[in-house]
DNA sequence: AGGATTGTGTCAGAAAGTGTCGTAAAGTGT
DNA sequence: ACACTTTACGACACTTTCTGACACAATCCT
């Protein structure tokens, strides 16, 4: 498999997880079931953990010290989670099935090395 | 686990101890439970010792004669505290919570290496 | 020493997270 | 089109985590 490509609509158990479909398991399972899920403009993108790392890279040169650096690294850190896959299952927590506004139906966009999760209703605004 | 992420509501027990989430308290483990808690503008930065350890050589090439240098240390050092994680809980001295204006509830930010303690209104002024 | 204040360990109930399984639905091969 | 396999879903039981409360220990202050 390439990376995560297509379009599922998938639902969330009565604990706010959703399973993984097939497709996405087999990459998750080969590469490593752990996440880390952030909060963007009204969803969540969820980032392979190497994924993640790399990103996260690209924030080192900021000064932890310095009043504005730190304020940018906190709105980055501040709406991410780390979570797995278990169970072929990604618990989604409270916090960030609200940011995005999940209820039992979620649509979930491969992204090629990423994967987004969508309130239906909302992503279906933004892609008009 | 990759370092602190995400943002956490805890409240504070009766003697000013907050629950460290399970997510952090792995970490802390496996880690150290040897905490070092500074007061910065308004707000509390949580440096696992190593971290701190990290930090302060970055000060080291600070002039210990020259007066503004001497300063920023002596703010530096003057607010910090050392603390440990026991039984899974973290006691703030009251000189901390004062400084950062906490009472029962507490919001508590990942920083990736260290993380923060918020006072809920403080937070929200802060990142708006 | 006695009493107040501050710090520490533990526990029980509630809430949140996790594993598993049966059934239903979807996909596959012939 | 049919039987078979795989995948998705909902439900349930179980475990872990969070919270508030209590009891006790240590420290400080007269």
């Amino acid at each position: 498999m390439n990376g995560f490509l297509g379009t599922y609509s998938v639902s969330l158990d009565d604990k706010g997880r959703l399973n993984v479909p097939a497709k996405f398991k087999g990459l998750l399972e080969r590469d490593s079931p752990q996440l880390v899920m952030c909060v963007m403009d009204g969803f969540l993108i969820v980032f392979p953990q190497r994924e993640w790392a790399a990103n996260e890279e690209k924030l080192y040169h900021l000064n932890a010290f310095d009043k504005s650096d730190r304020n940018r690294l906190r709105e980055f850190y501040a709406r991410a989670t780390e979570c797995e896959m278990k169970s072929g299952k990604i618990l989604i927590p409270a916090a960030q099935r609200e940011a995005a506004g999940l209820k039992k139906e979620v649509t979930l966009v491969g992204m090629s090395k990423t994967f987004e999760l969508w309130a239906p209703d909302r992503l279906e605004k933004t892609s008009k």
